[in-house]
DNA sequence: CACCAGGCAAGTA
DNA sequence: TACTTGCATGGT
């Protein structure tokens, strides 16, 4: 049955309700520390999670998952390391530039760079060279439980087909659009970002659209 | 084979 | 300011 919005808050939360019915809980970020969250942020740029999780895996196995001994190896054995992230040498690159903000300003630990607040911890991130809105907001969510909503493209791709928004919506207003008009609740904006990930590879595809199965149907 | 993946920065006009 | 290009492995 159909259902009349009475505001942007209704839509997106019959949005989140439709999402979550038909997908379920998400259970993000996988990750087994915060440090590794914030690690897999930077390698899963414009890459698929089983690359970035092998990357991973291969930092875990050399013993080198944590800031002081990351920020210790050599771009080059680090660019080796995660090399089935791709892009590795710009990656290798991009995690050295993030861990010396956190060893430089912050004792390598990142509850002294979230514990800043949200603002704060996210300029500070922005300053990264190789971090970018996405990134950052995924790390301030998802390692450091902050109230920042993360947009992707998958979330834009899927709004621009159901009309929520146009075609030039960027990144920043598509994040004020949720953050303007949910809850600040860093549970719900965990869930809600999984969700749209879900549909976007589920329903929403670039080239092969399924629209017929989507959730979103008859928003 | 072509296309895509949980972006970002640098270069060009 | 507004496009375009480089970065790179691995799955479908």
């Amino acid at each position: 049955m159909a259902s009349l919005q009475s505001s942007i808050t209704d839509l997106l939360t019959d949005i989140y309700n439709r999402m979550y019915s038909a997908l379920g809980p998400q259970h993000w970020w996988p990750g087994d520390t915060p440090f590794e969250v914030c690690v897999g942020a930077i390698l899963t740029q414009n890459t698929s999670w089983t690359n970035v999780s092998r990357a991973i895996d291969n930092l875990k196995e050399a013993g080198v998952m944590g800031a002081a001994s990351l920020y210790a190896l050599p771009l080059e054995r680090l660019a080796e390391l995660i090399r089935p992230a791709g892009y590795y040498n710009i990656k290798a690159q991009r995690l050295h530039n993030f861990l010396t903000l956190l060893m430089e300003s912050y004792d390598g630990e990142l509850e002294n760079l979230f514990s800043q607040g949200l603002e704060a911890a996210r300029k500070e991130l922005l300053s990264v060279n190789g971090i970018g809105p996405e990134t950052a907001d995924s790390m301030l969510l998802y390692a450091g439980r902050l109230p920042t909503f993360v947009v992707d493209a998958y979330t834009i791709r899927a709004l621009m087909r159901h009309d929520i928004v146009d075609e030039n919506a960027g990144y920043h207003s598509v994040r004020e659009l949720f953050m303007d008009n949910l809850p600040e609740d860093a549970e719900l904006f965990n869930e809600y970002h999984a969700l749209w990930v879900n549909v976007g590879k589920s329903f929403c595809k670039k080239s092969k659209p399924r629209c017929d199965q989507c959730p979103l149907n008859g928003v």
